[in-house]
DNA sequence: TTGTTGTTCAACCCGATGGTTGAACACCTT
DNA sequence: AAGGTGTTCAACCATCGGGTTGAACAACAA
């Protein structure tokens, strides 16, 4: 498991199972027994799932007698949010400067559609 | 790739090569060739990552002669956005829910821990 | 037409992932 | 000590994902 938080944690997200799990457990913690419940998987597959959630420090676990609760880890949450707000951001001021690039154009431009792909390189 | 939506952009973030390509696209549109420049890949592979992107709905392509100049779709983060905050939200509001009961906490309860986990179920 | 450039398609390899079942471990109850 | 409950470990299987190479397609340039 050689790959960084960050994919760790999108690759975490990437299945509607785990992401279900997620959900559930904002609401409150749970066992794996409480949280295999609704899925028609074997308690492996769910143990398996927490596994991954856990590596990606999405969630932790602790110890209640024989149970094993497992806690969401809110704060996980903003290491993804950062990463893309920032490229949203930054998109975004790239429209910005592209509108200010066609209020300044001049007159000389070819007929022909103009790359505005082309902005840079 | 019978795969949901939001199953669609986590995956296809969750590679590093592909968020790296994000961040560049961020900046401006580029070509496969200007893309695969930096990676010590085949163009092939390279053209493979851009399906996986678009077919998540992250980036769009046009023609522009030989070229297919791919172009960020910013939009399509606020999905995720969307389902991250509203979970970081929820399991914040629960802490709050949690300082709340530990306040107004009578004194009858137990020495042993109390079972903060099972609130639910 | 022929060639060159940019890109994708097809077939294949290999390691990772999601699922299974069966056995084992951990802890409580009796 | 023996049994019950909750969870994980181990081995296995099928599919997927990222990589490769070789061939093909698309659009311009000679």
């Amino acid at each position: 498991m050689p790959a960084d938080a960050l994919s760790r944690v999108f690759s975490a997200l990437a299945d509607p199972t785990r992401r279900d799990m997620v959900t559930r457990l904002a609401v409150a913690d749970a066992t794996v027994n409480e949280l295999a419940e609704p899925y028609d998987v074997s308690l492996q597959a769910v143990s398996k799932h927490l596994k991954v959630l856990q590596d990606a420090g999405l969630v932790s676990r602790s110890r209640e007698a024989q149970r094993r609760p497992v806690h969401l880890e809110a704060e996980v949450f903003d290491l993804m949010t950062k990463w893309i707000e920032r490229y949203r951001r930054q998109a975004e001021e790239r429209y910005g400067r592209l509108d200010d690039l066609l209020r300044t154009m001049p007159d000389d431009v070819e007929p022909t559609p103009p790359p505005a792909t082309g902005a840079a390189r």
